[in-house]
RNA sequence: GGAGAGGUAUCGAAGCGGUCAUAACGAGGCGGUCUUGAAAACCGUUUGACGGAAACGUCACAUGGGUUCGAAUCCCAUCCUCUCCGCCA
């Protein structure tokens, strides 16, 4: 959520922000103002009647207690009452028009986020190089059901295009990047969290995938009750409503969390023939990062995640580049991204297997997340997630960067205490 | 699923139609007196949001409605917490 007051002072410097990403939202800018306006000036209006009641009122029972007469004042108290109603509820129709509007605006890139779109996306550095086959190499999808680690036919089969079934050594490899990337973290300080999966809507509202991305997630109904809850899209969901309607204790911070869970994603229409296997499902597994921050520290923060997550590739030795991704690139909640992507060789391309983000204070805003600062006054949090890693990429990639003449797969150094093998053959 | 109790500031808690909502009382925090220092004691001080250039005003007692000139207080709905019973991994 974008602050009004921000916006109300410099609407010109927010439109120009927004069309970095590649967004016309001008009109919307626009009429936000003329709302904000016409609201203010029913608030003046309504708050000099509310005012005068609240005298009446105090004085009712005095002139009461004298024994003087009070149906003339009361019956005045009562219209100016209507008045006061009417005027109300036409404000709360402007506030909550105001509302709408202010969700529709997507968080503004930071001034050295380069406008445009992916293809503006700028790599930062590489690590290590394309692996070269002197064999016919193959890709992950045949690797996997080769080796008996993942069943694709079956998890169709039982539950639909996009989900697919680890087993044997496909989920001994699986079992052991989690338990490595969550170690990883648990050494550098972070606190493991275990969230429900299942969460209430205002948790998508505070992390900003509500409401314009209401459709890209499950939702869970019952036919006795008429509670509505939705599955996570990704554990930031719930690891940025920790702290919602809170004031950290400042010594506290910044807060630093990871949690594992499973990303559940409807990625309605979004199949491509070329991310066959696990490069995209509709239940994936990773761990994420988030951080709270006061608000002049995140840019440390943001620092530290980038340089974790790629940690955790490079122990996994697998080539990579970091990417700084274009404004209009951006999720929508964020003001800056890097992302990792790792090379898939049957691919012949990057993918993205962790994303970093700093959200400044967009989704604090939403989320009603503060500290007191230094200058005892209230500020909203800052808060940065960032994957610490997303598995369903990054099997692909090891069994195809790790692959041997023979199709076997060689398992990588910092996984063999995990998984008590060298190699995963048939 | 059934029965009951409850949700008020940083915490505990009082108030149960107006004269106690900045909100009693207690604790905590901050400042001070005393002290070599600390503790104790004592005195003072401690909510946030919105509108306004300011003066000042408005709002907030879980949430949303309703009754009333006036609601923390009465009524309705919803959410959450706790206790007991039932069922269950």
């Amino acid at each position: 959520m974008i602050d009004i007051k921000y916006l109300r002072e410099k609407p010109e410097e927010i439109k120009a922000k927004i069309k970095k990403r590649e967004m016309d939202l001008d009109s919307i800018v626009d009429e936000i103002l003329v709302v904000d306006a016409q609201k203010r000036e029913q608030m003046g209006r309504i708050e000099a009647m509310k005012a005068e009641k609240n005298a009446a009122s105090k004085q009712i029972p005095q002139i009461k207690k004298a024994g003087g007469d009070v149906s003339e004042i009361m019956a005045k108290m009562k219209e100016i009452g209507v008045l006061i109603a009417d005027g109300e509820s036409a404000i709360k129709e402007l506030d909550d028009r105001q509302t709408d509007l202010l969700l529709s605006l997507p968080n503004l890139p930071d001034d050295d986020v380069c406008a445009g779109g992916k293809e503006q996306n700028e790599p930062v550095r590489y690590f290590g190089e394309k692996p070269q086959f002197s064999f016919p190499m193959k890709n992950h999808v045949e690797l996997c059901e080769d080796l008996g680690m993942i069943d694709y036919q079956r998890g169709a089969k039982i539950a639909g295009a996009g989900s697919w079934i680890y087993r044997g050594w496909g989920s001994r490899l699986e079992w052991a990047l989690l338990n490595f990337f969550i170690n990883e973290h648990i050494n550098d300080g972070f606190e493991f969290i275990l969230p429900p999966h299942m969460l209430g809507y205002q948790c998508g509202y505070v992390a900003g995938q509500f409401p314009k991305f209401r459709d890209e997630v499950y939702w869970i109904q019952n036919p006795t009750s008429n509670d509505e809850k939705f599955m996570l899209p990704t554990a930031e969901t719930a690891l940025v409503n920790l702290h919602r309607d809170e004031i950290i204790p400042t010594e506290e911070l910044p807060k630093k969390y990871i949690a594992y869970t499973p990303c559940y994603r409807r990625e309605a229409g979004s199949y491509r023939s070329e991310e066959r296997g696990m490069i995209r499902g509709h239940q994936f597994n990773k761990v994420e990062m988030v951080q709270y921050t006061e608000d002049d520290k995140s840019d440390i923060a943001f620092k530290e995640l980038v340089e974790k997550a790629e940690r955790l590739v490079q122990e996994l030795g697998l080539h990579y580049r970091l990417s700084k991704l274009a404004a209009g690139d951006c999720s929508f909640s964020m003001a800056r991204t890097y992302d990792i992507e790792v090379w898939i060789p049957s691919m012949e391309i990057y993918k993205e297997v962790s994303s970093a983000s700093n959200a400044r204070d967009y989704q604090a805003r939403r989320g009603n997340v503060r500290y007191r600062g230094e200058d005892k006054k209230l500020h909203f949090a800052h808060t940065l997630n960032a994957s610490g890693l997303a598995t369903s990429r990054v099997i692909p990639a090891i069994v195809e960067q790790y692959q041997n003449e023979d199709g076997s797969v060689t398992v990588p150094e910092v996984l063999r205490p995990y998984m008590g093998i060298d190699v995963i053959t048939k």
